[in-house]
DNA sequence: AAAGATTGAATCATCAATCTTG
DNA sequence: CAAGATTGATGATTCAATCTTT
């Protein structure tokens, strides 16, 4: 649901957006892609493809390194962050109305800290899933 | 974790282990195959191809059907009964190995009972999971 | 030799089109 | 025309190989 939300909306797949909302809380909006793939939990080739995509509609810039040139940095271009601000607010109220519709606040807590026990579980804060 | 098991103990994708599983539980072991595609998933033609390995291991064969030539039946054969079974074993133990390791049985019950509200939910009940 | 990035081949899923039968 | 099944083309992902730089 959440991803065809995304897809029709905003024309981003889940990859995109995830994406986007990595590199808009790194540095200056940019990052190394071996980091930006071992963030996303993709090989490094998938990186460089989901990327392409990326390029291709300016929401992402390639740059270079100064000292290493094997280096190539994502960068996050502001049309990429507008497109992320507005992806995101409809995401992120789309994923509140789908569980707080079905779970109360202690619940939700619950089933977060449970999650959370299974391996390679990501942090179950949210805190920082908002592209504000 | 789990599906790299079955991959290399019993050289079986996870989704070919839930297509045995759910033959093995249909009436004789074998359905029509967009009932299978239902039950699974899958598109037809995803489950044409799935079918197609494992008609070509022998772990499920063709059949056609008397009164409506349309339709073709996936039929589990001994063969894949007994793969099914041995995987099942190793496949069973193996999750609960890894959830037993991380909750108590009260724990369980509770994640069960969250996960399951949420939209098209599976069963949280396990009781046909097992090849038994 | 190792690290970062890309490319080509393979896998697995989908959709759209097609074929047969009802 | 609708239903069941298959096939061809496409998209996303991985692995293995390659290229450049360290």
């Amino acid at each position: 649901v959440l991803s065809a939300d995304l897809q029709s909306r905003h024309g981003l797949s889940i990859n995109d957006y995830e994406a986007l909302l990595v590199l808009s809380h790194a540095e200056d909006g940019r990052m190394r892609r071996v980091d930006l793939a071992a963030a996303l939990v993709l090989t490094a080739s998938g990186v460089t493809r989901l990327l392409d995509g990326l390029e291709a509609t300016g929401c992402v810039e390639k740059a270079f390194c100064e000292s290493d040139a094997r280096v190539t940095y994502a960068v996050l271009t502001p049309k990429g962050r507008e497109l992320l601000g507005r992806a995101s607010a409809d995401h992120v109220a789309a994923i509140g109305a789908l569980f707080e519709q079905r779970y109360s606040p202690e619940e939700l807590e619950t089933l977060a800290e449970l999650l959370s026990r299974l391996p390679d579980a990501a942090s179950a804060d949210g805190a920082e899933c908002s592209a504000g």
